[in-house]
DNA sequence: GAAAAGTTTGCAACATTATAACATTTCCGA
DNA sequence: TCGGAAATGTTATAATGTTGCAAACTTTTC
């Protein structure tokens, strides 16, 4: 799949939208999943922002849309998306995200931003390894790894310095 | 703090409790902060388990004690607990689990079974190293680390593979 | 040792996040 | 075009977490 401009940086943010929703199609289709408008359109919301958005949120959006929503609708949704590796879900912050590494296998590590909300999504092979070492030194049989870690990103940390508060896009 | 066994492996769980409590009120002690009857009680609930507890478990558990307790008493006093260093929230669960590292300044990597429901709470310097410099690489000013492992315990590995279905203590 | 100030708890209501259960519709292959 | 599977709609409810204010208790200060 195609590289992404970090969040931190400016971006023609629609390009990059689209691309995220070119890309699930094909990964839909080459999984011969289904990729229905409601999902479809929940990605989308949630991609337009980088910064993670919970079910609610997508839920009152679908709602503007005219889209007659239920909980259920929403959650059935990111279901989906995730068990395609297309979304993340936050755990630290009961929300969603885009999937920036769609196609590769990997371990998520999330740079969560206090000062500005965005997240970024990070694949360090050499977290990803020590953290099997350690585990493997437990005997313990690695599943799943939730890795997320919050602080504040180069631009909220300079604002920071400059105000004494951070910034908040 | 003194050394605590694997929750793995069998032990007398009532001293690993009694030594918890006490190593709390020497800590609370030195910080000067006041560890009442309510707060080293949910200490004591929530240690009596090597599972994490969810809040509303140990809402229960104070009713049962005649306790008249509501959810903010419980959120209240986990916070505290939380604040000194004596719990740690699991972010994939809702749940509260004791920390086995009081005293020491530590990154909790937690290795969650899947089968029992035990976790066990490592430190990994190879691993907090390796997540620093990851974000340093990002200029990204980090503050807490959430690093939560689901997987397969020893124990319920080989359970697996006698019945085909990891355990349940 | 009494009043002031700060901390902790009680309590009621409420907000947010997530799921269950079952009916209905849509899709797709035979 | 029919029948089964997948997806969605709908209602209700469960589980988790917070706000705001008043009362009780502790510590400090005079």
């Amino acid at each position: 799949m195609s590289a992404r401009a970090l969040p931190y940086r400016p971006h023609n943010h629609d390009t990059c939208v689209t691309q995220a929703l070119t890309d699930a199609r094909t990964i839909c289709q080459d999984r011969n999943v289904r990729l229905t408008p409601t999902r479809e359109r929940v990605l989308e919301l949630i991609w337009q922002s980088h910064k993670p958005l919970g079910a609610y949120d997508v839920l009152a959006q679908l709602s503007d849309d005219g889209h007659n929503a239920a909980p259920p609708t929403v959650y059935r949704a990111l279901d989906f998306l995730q068990q395609n590796g297309l979304v993340h879900r936050i755990a630290s912050l009961n929300a969603f995200i885009g999937c920036t590494h769609t196609g590769e296998h990997h371990t998520g590590m999330f740079l969560i931003c206090q000062g500005c909300g965005n997240v970024l999504e990070l694949t360090a092979p050499s977290v990803s390894g020590a953290i099997k070492v350690a585990a493997e030194a437990e005997s313990f049989a690695l599943d799943d790894v939730t890795l997320e870690i919050a602080g504040l990103c180069p631009r909220c940390q300079s604002e920071q310095d400059e105000t004494g508060a951070p910034g908040n896009e």
